[in-house]
DNA sequence: CGCGATTTAATCGTGTGCGATATAATTAAA
DNA sequence: TTTAATTATATCGCACACGATTAAATCGCG
């Protein structure tokens, strides 16, 4: 929300949404340090794993990010040998995203994420669910003005 | 949330909490562009609208931000002429962001984001404080563990 | 008083995010 | 079927965001 008359910054939702992210984020590096993985770069992952072979277009729309974003991300993870970047030989103008070996092995290592952090959210999975579907009813609102 | 046997990306809460965070920083767009800030420059101003003459270490406290990232956006809003910066004579360590008369009368530009937010967010008030606070209720879980 | 420990910002390097633009490939139109 | 419009990435510039380090000022303890 904004300035209605005596609405302080702690009451706007904007900012609650904008520093509860940050701080999972940092609830999540410790151990994404482990897998040499920023936050934003195990999302992709975490979209291959579930389906390999992606184009940067389909991965963007998911993750509601931009080729500008994506692009350089890709290519950090392509340096790091987690996944390969291919043409899609159907249609140029594609890049196919596929997981490498390694890449694909990474995901063993994320096992005890659950744990730390349902740990760390320190909530009920009833609680956890009611709240990420009000999340993203308002992502939907949003989403409606701004594209 | 992370990889349970089942769960897909769309499920996590914390992309949930990512994704809707980016949402509104791109319904704030246009309504800050016309005012030459960006969002988290537009953080800073409201504490500052709240209580003049705050120092570094009391804004990154409230917004969860290091002086690294703050000591670049403060020298910016000083540049656009909207804050001063001044060393605190009491204590030399400190320094002290005040507003200057332009950067006080941002605010009155500021008066119709109320509407244009209450509009794209698309939920009632009472539902909007339930959910802000079960989010602040979630950052403090995640700032137990991380700070 | 003196000096080491602490506090507070600033600096630097890396990695997002995004708007604007460019480029190449594909599709649609005349 | 040559040309015009559209689509899919990539590139560039700017602004966060943060960890690690540095530098300056203050504090605290003998």
């Amino acid at each position: 929300m904004s300035d209605a008359p005596a609405l302080k910054l702690g009451d706007f939702i904007c900012f609650s949404l904008y520093s509860a992210s940050h701080a999972f984020t940092r609830v999540y590096k410790p151990l994404l340090d482990r897998l040499g993985l920023t936050y934003p770069q195990y999302l992709v992952m975490v979209l291959l794993w579930e389906r390999d072979g992606q184009t940067v277009g389909q991965i963007g729309e998911q993750l509601f990010l931009e080729s500008s974003t994506l692009t350089p991300l890709l290519k950090r993870l392509e340096a790091a040998g987690h996944v390969r970047r291919e043409r899609n030989p159907a249609d140029e103008r594609q890049v196919l995203i596929r997981l490498t070996d390694t890449g694909r092995g990474l995901k063993d290592q994320t096992v005890d994420f659950f744990e730390h952090l349902t740990q760390a959210v320190g909530m009920g999975l009833e609680e956890i669910t009611e709240l990420r579907d009000n999340i993203q009813r308002l992502r939907s609102n949003l989403n409606r003005f701004a594209g």
